[in-house]
DNA sequence: GCCTTGACGGCAA
DNA sequence: GTTGCCGCCAAGG
């Protein structure tokens, strides 16, 4: 038995919470969970989920938007085909495109928010362009 | 009990 | 912008 449970309860608690046409990120799902390294335990985690049609893991790439565990599907074009199917926007075969539709756990929970994710407010306190 | 690998991330060169 | 190294926790050999 895992050491810690609870954490692989709550990686799928928020992979499930994962909207449609949406993608989120391993280190992302790890800082909303309170450990920003817990990035490699996400992965982990997930690596039994790939097989659950009830865990939207194919909705969670890395950093890079990078389809890293296509293979645990089976194969990366059956993930790929997937987050299309759902939508989600790709840069290339194997790569989504986070900037359109990247999304973080605690945006449906801001008071989960970790103060990390705190924009840094300007020296000037002022910076329009937006 | 030690070493290597793994669905990662961040920082330095 | 790209490449390389280290650090993180856990499991397998």
């Amino acid at each position: 038995m895992p050491a810690s449970p609870d954490y692989t309860e709550r990686v799928f608690a928020t992979v499930a919470r994962i909207p449609l046409g949406r993608v989120t990120t391993y280190g992302r799902i790890a800082r909303s969970l309170g450990d920003p390294r817990g990035a490699r335990l996400v992965g982990w985690a997930l690596m039994g989920a790939a097989d659950s049609a009830d865990l939207p893991a194919h909705r969670v790439v890395n950093r890079n938007g990078e389809l890293t565990g296509g293979w645990y599907f089976g194969h990366p074009d059956i993930m790929r085909a997937r987050l299309v199917a759902e939508g989600i926007p790709f840069k290339a075969d194997y790569f989504v495109d986070l900037d359109r539709c990247v999304w973080d756990p605690w945006e449906d929970d801001p008071d989960s928010a970790p103060v990390d994710v705190v924009p840094p407010a300007g020296p000037e306190g002022e910076r329009s362009s937006q």
